[in-house]
DNA sequence: GCGCGTTGTGTAAGCGCTTACATTGCATCA
DNA sequence: TGATGCAATGTAAGCGCTTACACAACGCGC
């Protein structure tokens, strides 16, 4: 991992016939320097293919121009395509993005967080608000400014931008309710290490109580949706409508549904979480909740820049979602069956 | 962007009472320090939160173990799914990456090049086989060890590791003929920028030729995926088969389809490529062309990981692409018409 | 009890850059 | 004409780290 005769800034120099002082100053405020010299030195740079050692000028300023950002992982589309709208708003702004995955553990945020702040992030996005205690005890004692993001809770002294995943599973769920559904099934991702999953989970049952008939907690993949469906449908009773922790987990659940020749939505009403592009795809095209992905990646970077920058105290970014009805809800089917 | 007292090697070196030679060597070589002089420092570093300064480390040692991928976008689940494969293997090897997009621009991708370079990164994972001559003589220069990926051409003097888009599409293209398909209508991606995109619509116009009804280039959105779909139907002689640059696009001209009352494969037979999840969620299920996109994730990762370590020219990887066929192919309609 | 090799530790140079400060050369003005 | 100010440039220190080298302390065999 050796980097070949990477030209320096003193090679510059010398092929200019100036001083490193100068090369510096046609790289960092040109119009300090001489219109002959600084010719001379863009000749050079651009001759010797010159590009600065990014290491020696965080060394040498302190300041690095970089946030980083860890995610759960990049193959969900909910974190891809506002990581992409983060990402954007950062390279307007000429600020590098450093990202990382945690794969949902949290002793792997940890050791992200090191790397990236010894990497030189001088701002984090962080996903959820749980984490361990030693990465916020970190955080504090470093007073790295991080931005708490896909969720929200209304807590002061912590910086979100995002929206309230327990709200608006509920209000998912009441919508489910007034169709008059009154067996309710719940797929959710995996609940002990995600807080994201967890509010949505407790959301639902806030609004149906005893009208949850069975809670699955499962892996956020479209085959994990599929097997969790199956077993629900395979109850005596099975649930008229099936709320899901997401679009992947929603996804699975139809095919379950169509394999098992059980028509949705007039037989089982199901219900994602997020739309993702896939939401509206799939056939009938799903009812889901509408999560501003693009907007939130936007406004978290805004105002992680906003906080690097040390500007006081940005306010806090609640956002909506919505409820987006389409074709997988309907009225609960009324066999008399129960 | 300044970052606040950071506890430097100094300050650990002082708190435990011994040299910064002494804390450097307990960080990179353990052994070589005296098991309480390792304690000591241990704590120190603890207590003090303390986390090396990375771009001063890479200043002394002259190695990073950072690479760096850019691709065209994050959106796309084609790329992010392979990206989280890749780093996965960069991650167990110890290696950061870091990642950039450039929105299928030649342009933002030099400047992105220049940029990861600069921020350190000795290796680096490129899109496609097309690149700006500035790019290439950067590269060349430096002597930047990169894999190009995505892509594969038979060219010795590049690093590949992907498949053959236009072998590919020509094959699956010689299947839908297979069913009788007189007339294609083919949507790709734009050309201008995406050799890929090229590729893949070249390799239908080699196997069909003449039965090609009409090519639609557009971006890759759903949304012009329906549009492009909606445009081929209007014909006064609609093709009977559409083979799509992607997923996406062929998930777009799905709705079209289903809005123009026009049944998927009866009387319309249509045709994606990658095979992201969303292949096997719509309904029917979608007859595409399977990329190994966490294979290649992997198998670009190990081999850039080669290339940087120095290893003596890694053999290119040509990986398989496979005609997966589901739904959305069937015979040609005998409708007469023609 | 002396020289020897080990082992553990410290000293200091230097990685590529920025920047405060010093220096130079001019044009300007009284 | 000499003092003055300013613009352009150079000099050198220092950012946080690694590491070659120097050095001290120790146990060993003779």
């Amino acid at each position: 991992m050796t980097s070949k005769s990477r030209p320096t800034l003193q090679d510059v120099a010398i092929a200019a016939t100036v001083s490193t002082a100068t090369v510096s100053r046609v790289l960092n405020d040109p119009d300090k320097v001489a219109k002959a010299a600084r010719d001379r030195v863009e000749l050079a740079i651009a001759a010797l293919g010159y590009t600065p050692n990014f290491g020696a000028r965080a060394l040498a300023t302190n300041q690095t121009n970089t946030v980083g950002a860890i995610i759960p992982t990049l193959a969900n589309a909910m974190f891809s395509s506002g990581i992409q709208a983060f990402q954007e708003v950062l390279s307007e702004a000429g600020v590098t993005l450093l990202i990382a995955t945690s794969s949902y553990d949290p002793h792997n945020e940890l050791r992200q967080v090191k790397s990236l702040v010894s990497q030189g992030a001088s701002g984090l996005l962080l996903i959820g608000s749980e984490r361990l205690p030693e990465t916020r005890a970190f955080l504090a004692a470093r007073r790295t400014p991080h931005v708490i993001s896909w969720c929200y809770d209304n807590d002061p002294t912590q910086n979100f931008v995002g929206f309230d995943n327990f709200a608006a599973a509920k209000d998912a769920t009441q919508k489910v309710l007034a169709q008059g559904h009154k067996r309710i099934g719940v797929i959710a991702g995996d609940c002990t290490t995600n807080d994201r999953a967890r509010a949505r989970r407790d959301g639902v049952i806030a609004a149906a109580g005893a009208q949850v008939v069975q809670v699955i907690e499962t892996n956020y993949r479209i085959e994990a949706g599929r097997q969790a469906c199956a077993a629900l449908l395979a109850n005596p009773l099975p649930p008229t409508a099936l709320i899901c922790g997401n679009d992947v987990l929603a996804a699975g659940a139809m095919i379950a549904a169509r394999d098992a020749g059980v028509v949705v939505p007039s037989q089982l009403s199901i219900i994602g979480f997020d739309d993702i592009g896939l939401a509206s795809v799939v056939s009938p095209p799903m009812t889901t909740v509408r999560v501003p992905q693009i907007e939130m990646g936007r406004a978290a970077a805004s105002f992680l820049l906003d906080l690097v920058a040390g500007k006081p105290d940005p306010e806090n970014v609640q956002l909506d979602t919505q409820f987006i009805a389409r074709g997988t809800l309907g009225p609960a089917p009324n066999k008399g069956r129960s």
